[in-house]
Formats: C-alpha cells, structure tokens, sequence
DNA sequence: GTATTCTTGACTATTTTGCTGGGGAATGTA
DNA sequence: TACATTCCCCAGCAAAATAGTCAAGAATAC
C-alpha cells in the first residue's frame, strides 16, 4: 500500500443521476409512447442502460407530481399526461433534486435564512441561482426533441456513460 | 421516538461550506488586513463565527494556489497577494469546490466524457454550465466590498446562519 | 526564551448518493 | 378463473462526500 487516498473533485453543484435519469426517462417516454401504447420501465431501463428498480423508483416521483399517468398489469405502463412543451427542465430537475438554489438561504420557506437581505454573499448565489433557472425554466422536453432531431448523427439521448 | 426519518431536500447543486467559507474569508482578509498588518485566522473565526480549526483547512488550499500570503509566529497571518479585483468568485470556488460542472462529462480531461458530441441533455447541462460560469467568472472580490459598501445598513458578511 | 501563529496530517461522525431486493396489488389475456 | 405481467411500496446497504476535530510541530516577533 503506496496510496492511501487519492483526492478526486468533489461532488457538488453538480445535477445527481436522480436528476439526469429523469429527464432522460421523460425524454423517452416522450419519445416512445403512441396513441395506444404505454411504456414500460423495463424498456425504459434497457434502452437508456439504468437499473429499472432504480428508475422505478424515481418515476414514482413523477407519478405522484402527475407528470405521468401509468396502468398497471400486461400491456401497462407510464405515458406522459401533458404535452411535450408543457414540462421544463427545471420542473422535472425540481422534483428528483429539490430545490436548486446553490445555498439553503435561498430556499424560502422552513430553510430560508432572516437575514439574507443583509449578506453580501447571498446577493451572489443569488445571481447563481437566477442564472440556472434562466436557462432551466427555459428549457422544454419539446425543445430536447427538437435538438435532437437536428442533430446530424445518432444521438445516445443519454448524458454520459458516466455516474 | 414518533418520527425515524424527515426527509429534507437533498444537498445536490449546492455550494458546499468550504466554497462559501472561502469566500468570506478572502472577502474577511481583504476587509481588514493593513499595510503592516497580516490577519489572523483566530480573528477571522471569531468574525465569521466559523471554526478556525475548518478555516485553516480551508486557507491552506487558498495559500497553496498563492492567494494569499502568510506569515507565521506572532504578528503573523494572513493578507491577499493580489489586488481585489484579481480574484473572481469563480477562482475562490474552483479553489474548493473543484470544477463547478453541473455534470462530470462537461468537465474534460479525465472525467469527461467522449460521447459529449451526441448527447441532447449535456447540451442542455452546457448552457447550465455557461449561465453559471457567466457570474462567478465575472464577479470579483473588489465588486462583493463595493456591494457591502453599498449597502445602507450592516451587512453580515456571512451568507448565513446555517451550515 | 517564550508566546504566538501558521502548518501538517490523521481521524471521525453524519449525511447523501446510488443503488438492490422482496413482496404485494392491479390489469389484460386465455 | 388462472396467470403472466407490470406497476407500487418499503426496507436496507455500501461507498463517498461533507463538515468538521484533534494533536503535534515549525517558524517568527518580542
């Protein structure tokens, strides 16, 4: 034994599997689903290479937001309720992450810090924070299909074969 | 024992206590360090009401990258090597926090990922990338004291009360 | 010489992440 | 009605990261 640690780059301010396996789980179902057929984990997970148990897990999230439908049994499955532009990116971040604000003053509510009006710092990660949500609020499921049909080659519609 | 378990919002897309830490330090520094003066990480402990035993941890990566200058023994501490307006926020958190990437594949080299090109969501996760690098990397230690000074009543200098 | 202050390195508790697994309930088809 | 299928719910767990703590030593000013 030469090496007992090695210090890899921490984790944060970054967006968790839970997180990125949603928004690829939408962006299947979306592009998998028809007039008469659900989707099924199983072939969710398959395509997008993820343990279903996992992805089960985080679709029940989605389930209980109403952001999906599902049936049970043979031939059952998960659709979407709304249309494609009807979901952003943020709303579906929100759900698997929490709140995305990069400190907990920002949060409001129970976690909102009192005196967050007299922090300099706080004016920053707020700036931070308007900033991911510019884009995340901005972004659609309709607009992720639609750069991925003007893409010139096969698109994985998977973020990384990465964690 | 009624409740085991409450659930609280994940930590995920959070700037971590060292990141925010090291911010208030520097800032802390560039407050009070004189001519002849150098501050010491006690003082700034008892200020920021943060332990100096973490606060040296976390000073030592800043003195390490040469942020700051140190002098040991008594009369010694701390003072900044460069002028305000040298230090972006984005540096300081790199410092401690590592690549602020939203995911690992944007982050290139070891980590990144070499399917990058075909992907719809780090599409996506790039522009979160751009929208946060486009504050951090263009706010500087000299705008957060102009932001204090500006400030009509007393400003904590602490992002918060909580971790 | 002595008090002070930085410096180094190891150690630890707690929380979060990223899963895995078991069993049950509903549904369509034969 | 039987049965395979599929969602649903809950429990647990290993690895990693976070947020510190603790102890001992080296340099410096007075």
């Amino acid at each position: 034994m030469f090496i007992k640690y090695v210090y890899l780059a921490g984790e944060r301010m970054k967006i968790s599997t839970r997180g990125r396996y949603a928004v690829r789980l939408m962006l299947d179902i979306a592009q998998n689903e028809t007039e008469s057929e659900f989707v099924r984990v199983k072939d969710i997970a398959k395509r997008q290479d993820i343990s279903d148990k996992y992805l089960e897990q985080i679709i029940a999230s989605l389930k209980k937001a109403g952001f999906v439908k599902s049936l049970r049994g043979a031939q059952g499955g998960y659709r979407l309720s709304r249309k494609t532009k009807e979901y952003t990116v943020g709303s579906i971040l929100r759900l698997t992450e929490g709140d995305l604000a990069p400190v907990s003053c920002l949060e409001g509510g129970e976690f909102g810090c009192s005196r967050a009006d007299g922090c300099v710092t706080v004016r920053l990660w707020s700036m931070i924070n308007d900033a991911i949500n510019g884009v995340i609020d901005n972004v659609t499921l309709e607009d992720l299909i639609k750069w991925q049909e003007e893409m010139p080659y096969i698109a994985y519609n998977k973020d990384c074969t990465q964690k």
